[in-house]
DNA sequence: TAAAAATACTCCATAGGTATTTTAT
DNA sequence: ATAAAATACCTATGGAGTATTTTTA
């Protein structure tokens, strides 16, 4: 239909109400402005102005586009705005996508971190499972993704952000493992508490005790609640590294290092290959790694006060 | 900033995610529309969207663009129904001024006129003095307007609807004119009551009765107060031959024609000279003829009827 | 006659097409 | 090797300019 010149000119017309004035508004000459009035009421197909001896006035159909023309020109405004304010890759929230199993532990650091360091970077936070996650970066409705190296895909660029060592956590009243185990193989299926189907915790626990055969009526949505069955000595589960901190606070828990086996997981922040910012996300790299390190130390002392004599 | 070709292209590409497709859906070739997205990314100063292998989509800074190129366009398909629904001369309401003494009673009869024979006819009425009409309708915040031939203006074009004869208006219990009168002039000022300053019937009135002096106490807004006024035999005063029918009803009014004058003032519809639907402003004008005639005649009979023996 | 808009024409910038290259998978 | 987007280059159209005519007050 009509262009965005032509609305400029319309409007400049319905102001001045004159051919020539509204052109010298516009920056051209009368007939061209002419042209583009004669050239819309061709497409709408009768006159929008009526032109008399010393002004120009709408006519009743001319009248009727007016209010759609100024706020089609007034949105148009906005352009310039989100352009001006889109300068450097901080005026727009990043959304992020963290695994849940790393999201509470990390962002409690990381939040404050962020707003120290980098104050005008603004987060949008989704803690969900992988598959989730991957879905969603490959969509376009993430920008980011922190999850562990399960993560395959091949238009995703990614950047190391920890290495999280996986503990043996079981209630300080338990006499099964009190002296250590060799690695999470030795954990009694019986006794082992795992996360609910689809957390990739839950198949990396799996995985590293090589066994189907566990406890399946305790399996829960959050680390946290099997952490407490376990602080009460339902059983024992594995624990990264990264929750040790948070969760031990207040619970009676045992934290030992496996003392043969080394398990453990890789996070890495995820994003698209050819996503523009690749600089930004790798300094943003630097400042989770920043913020995650005294979360992973203090864990290891932990485990250090648990070590059996 | 951008053209309405280039937000069109961009949102055939938001939804496609694919140039090729995109350029298909927009009717184009793929280069060309490339060209354009590459133009509006350079405006921005900043990529729009994310080039993957098998899919486009959005930045961050493209997709604060998006909402509002969708409303831009959303609101620009309005223009399509604007034109379409503007065929004919009836689409949108005429706004008709009309002059205070004659407003009220013609359109008692105008309008059920217009719902029977023109329904697809909508107005918007002004009731005002002719002043205000008359700037109205050269600003051209008026299409037409009703008032007597005292109106004078070369923009405008007009065409006569009917003659407005002025009867004797006095209580039936008045004695100094019971008789009738040959004249407005015979009128003694003493008991001439009018409308107040502004009002064109009391400038007729006042040029009627060649006198300056009258009963200034009592002026009113409405011609209905000051026959009120006469019915109890304040004064008398001139009464349009339009009004008769209306102001009569259940009054004790006597209503006379002058012996000797025959005052009267013509009634016209005026237009824009350069206006479009010149011809339905011509039907209209017959419209009203035949909407008032019957109220003229009536009036006559009435008068007829307060004849003197 | 004067002022305003429309028309005629010429020119150039912009948008589009085809062919081809570049890039990434 | 293939698919997709970018680039190069040419063409055509549309918008703008100047000069001029038409219209109406």
């Amino acid at each position: 239909m009509f262009t965005v010149r032509q609305m400029r000119y319309f409007e400049a017309l319905v102001t001045t109400q004159h051919f020539g004035m509204a052109a010298e508004m516009a920056g051209i000459s009368q007939p061209a402005l002419s042209v583009q009035i004669a050239e819309m009421e061709k497409m709408v197909g009768a006159p929008l102005f009526e032109r008399m001896s010393k002004k120009v006035i709408l006519t009743d159909i001319g009248r009727q586009f007016l209010p759609v023309i100024r706020d089609v020109l007034g949105r148009m405004e906005e352009f310039e705005k989100i352009s001006f304010s889109s300068r450097g890759p901080y005026h727009s929230a990043w959304r992020v996508g963290i695994i849940s199993t790393v999201a509470p532990y990390l962002l409690s650091s990381l939040l404050p971190a962020i707003s120290e360091n980098k104050p005008e970077l603004k987060l949008e936070i989704l803690e969900a499972r992988t598959e989730n996650l991957h879905q969603r970066i490959s969509a376009g409705t993430l920008d980011l993704v922190i999850a562990a190296e399960s993560f395959p895909d091949e238009k995703l660029a990614k950047e190391r952000l920890f290495v999280d060592k996986f503990y043996l956590a079981s209630s300080c009243d338990d006499k099964t493992c009190a002296g250590g185990l060799p690695s999470p193989e030795a954990i009694d299926p019986e006794r082992l508490l795992l996360l609910e189907d689809g957390h990739c915790l839950r198949d990396q626990m799996l995985d590293l005790c090589k066994t189907g055969n566990f406890r399946e009526e305790f399996s829960a949505t959050e680390l946290n609640t099997i952490l407490q069955l376990v602080s009460y000595n339902f059983g024992v589960t594995l624990i990264p590294q990264l929750a040790c901190v948070a969760e031990s606070k207040n619970r009676h828990l045992r934290i030992t290092a496996f003392t043969e086996d080394k398990p453990q997981r890789e996070i890495f922040l995820f994003w698209r290959n050819r996503s523009p910012h690749q600089a930004d996300y790798k300094n943003f790299a630097e400042l989770i790694r920043a913020a995650a390190a005294p979360l992973l130390a203090e864990a290891e002392k932990l485990v250090n006060a648990h070590k059996p004599a």
